[in-house]
Order: structure tokens, then C-alpha cells, then sequence
DNA sequence: TATAAAAATGAAAATAATTCCTATTTTTTA
DNA sequence: TAAAAAATAGGAATTATTTTCATTTTTATA
């Protein structure tokens, strides 16, 4: 177990942790820049590698391959909107998957990745 | 309306509803040239790109980023077995979320992608 | 059928996101 | 405080995909 972050560490681990908006690599690099602008790109995505091992961040991918971070790793569901490219965090639980997909396939099932896609409430008022 | 299918385009498409497999582009492109050792990557990936527009088959995004090719194009979900990468095609609807979503969030949920990970049958034994 | 126009192709270059490499810097250890 | 370990910046390398374009193939039509 690491005992300190270094200072990027944890500006890159700030960054995904405090803007809810799913950041992607790119993004976050932008809000390290802002604060420390020696940091450099591999640093970021480094980081964000290690940052998802350990568990502190997840890593997830978008329908057209582009990954985005979030500091929710909690087991959940996402939504995004085709029109401002919102992405909200959605409580959307499978456990009945599970035990179906037991019975019906045979295949044990350990985790789930659940994306919606469509317009949020901004976009369709 | 396109009328005719070109050698290549047939091939590509055939490439996909035959091998139930969930194909990647490169694996397409690698059944293609043992039928028609001319072909080229930039057709098998075009061609890819329109049959995907058109309708015919559909492009997955997998966890790892990674693009497979599905020549079902009804709405269904996919397991991929964590040990041998095998693509399980599974009925798995959302129906419900539809209106959960528009009553909770205002979201107006217009498609969905769930991807189960986990241990096929096989890899179970 | 011959031919002009349109569509599709192969090959290679360009692109974009990510990973790898390495010399240097920073941090930790004792 | 010195040696060892870890992390960094910057750039090169990698990989999958897209773009470009000259050539070939197909289609339409005179």
C-alpha cells in the first residue's frame, strides 16, 4: 500500500474526485495543468492507471470508445445525453441479472457496465 | 437506396452474419482476405462504417475499448467471459428503465448498452 | 455497345489517443 | 547526508482508425 501521494497524484486524483462531469484523460490533464503547468501528459495518464488499480477511480467507456473517469466508484449506471453530452450517474442495479445469468447461461457474472443513451432534461425542455 | 452490392461490400457483410463470433474490424478484415486476398483495410473498414449505418449490423463498444461487429441488430445485451473473451448474446431488456428514467431524471431514454463481464459456462467447468 | 459519369477500391499517409522509454528530479530510507 | 527507490517531463513509439487520392470497377445512357 502506498503510504503519500505524490503532489501530482493527488492533483490528478482531485481533479476526477471533485468535477462531476466525468472527465476524460485529456480533460483531466487540463485541470492538472491549471494548477501545476509542468505537468506533463503521461504523468496524467499514469496516474489515472494507477489511480483506477488501487480503486479509487473508475474507468469507463462511452458507445463511441472514449474513455471517461469518475470518483463514484460505486457500482452504477450512466446515461448520456446524445445532445450536450451530459453524463449522469444513475442508481441502475442488475443484481436479478446475476442469478439469471447463472440459470440461463451458466456464465457467472461479476460485474456490469450499463450505458443509456437519449437526452436530459436540459436538452428536451 | 443503395441497389447492388459490391464484391467486397457483400464479403465484409457476409463476414459478420456468418461468424456469430462478434468479430473486430481486423478479424473481419482477416476472413475477408482468405475469400479475396486483395482486399484492403480501409474497405473493410469503411464498408464497416456504412453497413453500421445502413442498419445491417451494428458496432459494440466492449470495456477495454475495443470495437466488435454484431450482425444481430435487434436490441439485445452481451456477456463477455473474462478468461477466454467469448461474446454471449443475451436478451437482457431495459424496458422499465425507459420510464424510471423519464419520471426520476426527465431523461428520455432512447437506447441502451449493458455489457455483463464475468466467466462463460466453459470457462466455469 | 461504347462511353461518360459515378462509385468503390487499394495503398499509403495522416491522425489521435495512449503507452513506452529514459535521463533527470524528487522522495524515502537508514 | 548519502544511497536507493520512486516519480516525473518530454518525447518517441505504438496502435487502431480515418483520410487521401490515383486507379479500377460499375452503372447509366446515348
Amino acid at each position: 500500500m502506498r503510504k503519500n501521494y505524490s503532489k501530482q497524484r493527488e492533483e490528478i486524483k482531485q481533479a476526477v474526485l471533485e468535477h462531476r462531469t466525468h472527465p476524460t484523460a485529456e480533460e483531466v490533464y487540463g485541470f492538472v495543468k491549471e494548477k501545476d503547468s509542468s505537468a506533463s501528459k503521461s504523468t496524467v495518464y499514469r496516474n489515472l492507471h494507477e489511480l483506477v488499480a488501487e480503486g479509487v477511480i473508475q474507468k469507463v467507456v462511452l458507445p463511441q470508445g472514449i474513455f471517461i473517469f469518475d470518483g463514484d466508484v460505486s457500482e452504477h449506471s450512466h446515461a448520456v445525453c446524445k445532445k450536450c453530452g451530459a453524463i449522469l450517474d444513475i442508481p441502475l442495479a442488475l443484481e436479478k441479472a446475476q442469478q439469471a445469468m447463472a440459470a440461463e447461461y451458466g456464465f457467472q457474472m461479476s460485474s456490469y457496465h450499463v450505458l443509456l443513451e437519449g437526452l436530459c432534461k436540459n436538452c428536451t425542455e
